[in-house]
DNA sequence: AAGCCTGATGTTTACGTAAACATATGCGCC
DNA sequence: GGCGCATATGTTTACGTAAACATCAGGCTT
């Protein structure tokens, strides 16, 4: 017996007000198989009369599939990433497909909670942020047989497929540059700890390219909370203070490099006489500095498009695994 | 009959290789009613094995509840939303709950659909942005007698709780601080066409108060695209360049004014002599700008944070409608 | 030693939907 | 005028889980 007062209609309950079977319903809604005009009119008035919403958990118990794609963030409190899933949300609406998401904050023990809730909800797809994962990721992964794309990285081995950049080459790049303007003794700002793994391998790829020129790191200054640009600003003033102070700067990040610009400015360091400044991701709030930052910039819209598209494309899951390399643009700035 | 090759392991497979029932297999992983030792280990064992992953979906619809909150954006494309989202989602993990989520593009259409969707999924509560909705988007909320709260604006009436801030008393405040400072004629550089409520709000308040002073509004530049830094200084452009120009220029959002910075900065036009500034939301990338930009500080976090809490909180579904005013804080700057 | 509780496990059922299959009605055809 | 076929509708079942209820073994009580 169905009708109870306070629960939400279901299909039987519009049958019994049209009087006709919840399979009639069922077809009426999805305008599948063979109804009448007349059929259909008075299920069409049932249901809006009781307000009635299908119930997707049901249908998709029922049809052993889902409408969602399960994303994975670092974080919502950069901008890069939330570009990123302005990118997958655009490309997925309008395809019926929805974004169930969370963020790690940088953890990979949140990663693997998380992903095993958002699996739990059998999603189409799953987007997730780099290349490393915990071993139970990966198996949870495996497991459900779900379609995955990593984003961000590509130096490394992706489960299955990867869009994004060598964050090694871009440090590398960047390193290049300011190697080619003539700086030899540099200094590193970061945030997260050792915890945000694309901005270690810029920094290693950095550094790397620096030493093989015969350069030098003299100070690393890596905080533990999150980018800001006051943080790159305190940070700034203490590298600068140091006894061995370096000529130029290479940060993880350009909020904390506008925090360096900040800093310059207000003590009348001159860049990039004083010290050259670079970042990195090319966010579109440089614009509003008064001086343009060296950066690099990135495919933060694009990386989410087509980790989008692949999933809604239909792929072979026994593809072997690739990364897909987007690039990136080295932005000359006026800071170095 | 289970044990399909391809699907997803359930516990039905598990129990089978436990050598147990299916209900004690449930039992035991969700830690429930008694169980022994051995059996326990047993299950456990077999779970791991077949890398078993409940289903959310059968759970769910047997309990007749999700941990599910649905979120409507009207977009990612500006960094108040993306902070709103980033307060939800902080509140709401670690509670096992989670946000399935969309963006209406500013579209009312648009959210009356995913709204639809969005219920489908018979989530616990959601969050709408802004006080205006259509009446097909209020009715199906009403009949899923799921919770809402709407966030952003209080000007108007809560389907049930707001937390927000007086979008017109910002815009009001804005006009009444400038109008202190002596300006009289003013013009107004906007974006998204009308569809930005709150923006049209803003202004409204504006307008009101400084014609109240016998000041004027001489030109409204209000562009049909998204906002953005680039797009306000072309609109800026346009207007300083108009035959009746105006002293102080309001701007829909501090994107916009930075972009007006932008392009007083860069053609010798001194502020706030030659024309005085004042956008709206107190970013944070303000803080990269060489001059301090005159702003209203908006709660994004907070309303955000809010939001979730109320809905984690046990409440009343048939309180009586109510705002929450969380305020806003003018930041008298250099450009006014 | 019969009765009875307790702890451990099993069986039935319902959640809402949709495929597969079953049934009914009417109409054309030879 | 009976056969067959198309069209419209109904019935059964399964998806995976968990509450409610049923069963069963063993030990304790008197």
């Amino acid at each position: 017996m169905t009708g109870k007062v306070d629960s939400r209609p279901t299909m039987d309950d519009v049958a019994i007000e049209a009087g006709v079977s919840q399979m009639t319903v069922s077809r009426v809604m999805r305008g599948t198989g063979q109804t009448s005009e007349q059929v259909r009119h008075r299920v069409e008035q049932a249901a809006r009369k009781l307000g009635y919403v299908p119930n997707r958990l049901a249908t998709s118990l029922r049809d052993e599939t889902t409408p969602l794609i399960a994303v994975v963030l670092p974080t919502l409190g950069n901008r890069v990433f939330s570009e990123v899933l302005d990118g997958i949300t655009a490309t997925l609406s309008g395809r019926g497909l929805q974004p169930v998401f969370g963020v790690t904050e940088y953890s990979e023990a949140t990663e693997e909670e998380l992903v095993r809730d958002l699996l739990s909800w059998r999603p189409q797809g799953i987007i997730l942020p780099g290349l490393e994962h915990s071993d139970a990721t990966r198996i949870a992964i495996r497991a459900a047989g779900v379609r995955v794309v990593e984003v961000m990285d590509i130096d490394g081995d992706p489960i299955s497929i990867a869009f994004g950049l060598s964050q090694y080459a871009a440090g590398q790049a960047t390193a290049r540059y300011m190697l080619t303007k003539g700086y030899r003794r540099f200094g590193y700002i970061g945030s997260q700890g050792a915890r945000d793994l694309r901005a270690v391998k810029r920094f290693n790829g950095f550094r790397d390219a620096v030493r093989d020129s015969g350069g030098q790191i003299l100070v690393e200054h890596v905080s533990d909370g999150p980018s800001s640009m006051i943080e790159g600003r305190r940070a700034t003033a203490t590298v600068l203070s140091a006894p061995d102070r370096p000529e130029a700067i290479y940060y993880s990040n350009d909020d904390l490099a506008a925090g360096g610009i900040m800093h310059c400015l207000s003590h009348g360091v001159t860049m990039p006489t004083d010290v050259a400044l670079a970042g990195f991701n090319g966010l579109p709030f440089l614009e509003a500095l008064p001086i343009q930052l060296t950066t690099v910039e990135t495919p933060r819209l694009e990386m989410g498009i087509r980790a989008a598209q692949h999933l809604i494309d239909d792929h072979d899951t026994s593809e072997v695994p690739r990364v897909i390399d987007l690039g990136f643009h080295l932005i000359p700035g006026q800071t170095s």
